[in-house]
DNA sequence: CGATTGTAGCTAATGGCATTAGCTTTGTCA
DNA sequence: TGACAAAGCTAATGCCATTAGCTACAATCG
């Protein structure tokens, strides 16, 4: 039979597509090696276990987020950009569901690489901040609060926690203008 | 030997206390047997599956936060309501980890009963906006709004999200006061 | 008080998962 | 063409949930 010819870069490419198709926790050896047509300890030749596949996924994601952030906060003019992060986070959440759901679990405290690519998605959001003129401890505080509201909003949202989806739209755009109105009359 | 004398509440009381401490993850149906120092296969006796556990632990878990939050909007005077019901609500996720994890998961459309407990737990967050004066739809933006913001913050801290714990309560006083004042200004 | 019977708990078995060990085949390069 | 490394395979281990069927205890009834 001809050969699969697999690679680390294939088996997390076909794990980043799955994820978001089937879901992150039915991510599997099994699952991944039948998408290849291949025997489950196959893929153990180039990846070295399942918990390794997922941080990469985490990893992946957490790029690819930070990215789509940096992007919408330096694009057009400063006056949207808390608008367009905003936007630009929950669609990412939307598009890639399973590497969003892979980047929160992976809270492992030696990892360092996945604490600095945390990094990466903060800094964008620390210098639209600054564009509001809120910078030191504020800027840290008014950081958690949006993270909370973002990663919060788009959870309950992919859990189906709102209930009916009626007006979800208008409510993220109510959570936006909240955020906004703060930040720019320098409130609290 | 003598009889563990089992029964559903026994089990899904040791379920629950299990979750809180080595997290909801870690529950399984060979842990909860070893608790009880009973063969595994014994458990079915009392109890159909391990989702079932599941999903009981997340009914629990549900009840008691509603009631949790029922308390902290009308015991006191009505100017602290978003205050308390925000610090119950972060208390709860902090003294019941693996409940409130629970809860999380359970998102089946079908589940009617869950949905009717979630309505309890919205209930005093609309009961407290009306003293605001906030009603109708924008009550229900403010409700998802509020739900996302304390969901988010208390998840991101289970997780480790926020970096060094410094300031973290600071962070959550922040939260509450942009809320508080928003709603106290009528903005938005 | 002893026989009956339901049931709590047991062991054995099935099937799914991740992972390891060790064999076989294939593709490449001298 | 022959040797070797890598790719993929099968078999095996150990974990899990769940099912089937056996055994022994405990309460009830004659």
């Amino acid at each position: 039979m001809p050969r699969a010819n697999l690679s680390p870069t294939k088996i997390l490419d076909r794990a980043l597509k799955w994820v978001d198709v089937h879901g992150y926790e039915q991510l599997s050896m099994a699952a991944l090696a039948h998408a290849f047509g291949v025997a489950t300890p196959s893929l153990y030749k180039h990846v070295p276990s399942l918990s390794w596949i997922q941080r990469a996924v985490a990893e992946h994601g957490l790029q690819e987020l930070g990215d789509m952030l940096q992007q919408a906060a330096t694009g057009r003019g400063q006056e949207k950009a808390l608008d367009h992060m905003a936007r630009a986070y929950r669609e990412y959440a939307k598009a890639h569901p399973g590497r969003y759901s892979a980047i929160q679990r992976a809270p492992d405290p030696d990892d360092t690489d996945l604490g600095q690519l945390s990094e990466r998605v903060l800094r964008p959001i620390y210098q639209m901040l600054k564009t509001y003129g809120r910078m030191g401890d504020q800027a840290t505080h008014d950081v958690r609060l949006l993270r909370a509201a973002l990663h919060g909003f788009v959870s309950l949202e992919m859990a189906g926690g709102f209930g009916m989806p009626l007006n979800i739209e208008e409510s993220f755009d109510h959570l936006i203008g909240v955020l906004d109105t703060t930040f720019r009359n320098n409130l609290r």
